[in-house]
DNA sequence: ATGGCCCGTAATACGGGA
């Protein structure tokens, strides 16, 4: 089972890329079985269902005119939608959560059904500057995400949490991480964040197989960022310690940003086998 | 030396992104 996560920056732009990348994918024969979409910049009532449905998914949505937006497909349905974190106020769509399989948010065991995946889609704030209202914003949104995700994954062993991270583990996930030392996204205070989720029992897909160097998921519009291959790696996908012994890849699909009018992140995706 | 792009909203600029 192949799941992946794409920030589009903007759901209405790169719609057909979506739709060609989702057909692509089954053409070559490993069809994206979950996606999570984030900075969908659109209003609920604008979210491009009936297209998704089309193509053979099913769709949840948090949406957010401007700004942000967080969607998962799947072609299966999902169970037990939750939008943001419960408790945190926050007029800023995030985060979606929802169940693939047996709702096991009832506390039914067993059964027939093969185990639930819970699938965490998230839109990290970006921070812009350290010492910034937009900073102080982000490291509470973390803290109140690493809190909601310990009783998550008591509840549900069985999770994936994807998405846009805005934060490097390390330099190596850092096209200049000298002129970029505790900048925003690379800061040993984000980084700290980043490995308190990891200390909750989650692993890092991309580097439990071996990658090329400088492996990134994002790109500056600017300056040639892309083809000078000047990124950073801030798009993740964690599994829990149930997962990670299911999962055979993970890759970065930088063909994407290669289209005309592309995002500025590519689409990252892992495989799992016995789901 | 500085900013250089793209998006949406609004308006022919600006905030935000990263």
């Amino acid at each position: 089972m192949k799941i992946a996560t794409w920030n589009v920056n903007s759901l209405t732009v790169r719609l057909p890329q979506v739709l060609d990348w989702l057909a692509a994918q089954a053409s070559a024969g490993a069809p994206v079985e979950v996606l999570a979409l984030q900075e969908l910049k659109l209003s609920d009532d604008k979210f491009p269902a009936a297209a998704f449905e089309q193509a053979g998914y099913h769709a949840v949505w948090h949406g957010q005119k401007t700004y942000n937006g967080v969607a998962l497909l799947a072609r299966s349905p999902f169970n037990a939608v939750q939008r943001n974190l419960p408790g945190f106020e926050d007029e800023q769509a995030r985060l979606i959560a929802a169940t693939l399989g047996a709702d096991d948010t009832q506390g039914s065991e067993g059964g027939a059904s093969a185990p639930a995946l819970r699938v965490v889609g998230a839109y990290f704030p970006n921070g812009q500057a350290l010492g910034s209202d937009k900073f102080a914003y982000k490291l509470r949104w973390l803290e109140a995400l690493r809190a909601w995700l310990a009783d998550e994954m008591r509840r549900h062993p069985r999770l994936l949490l994807l998405g846009d991270f805005n934060i490097t583990f390390d330099d190596a996930d850092v096209w200049d991480p000298e002129g970029l030392r505790e900048s925003i996204h690379c800061s040993s205070v984000e980084r700290a964040q980043l490995q308190a989720l990891l200390a909750l029992g989650l692993h890092d897909a991309h580097r439990l197989f071996a990658q090329p160097p400088k492996s990134y998921t994002w790109w500056d519009y600017r300056q040639l960022g892309f083809q000078k291959n000047r990124g950073l790696r801030i798009d993740h996908i964690l599994l829990s310690d149930a997962l990670r012994p299911l999962a055979t890849a993970c890759q970065i699909d930088r063909s994407p940003r290669k289209n005309p009018q592309p995002s500025d992140h590519a689409p990252l995706w892992v495989q799992l086998q016995g789901l």
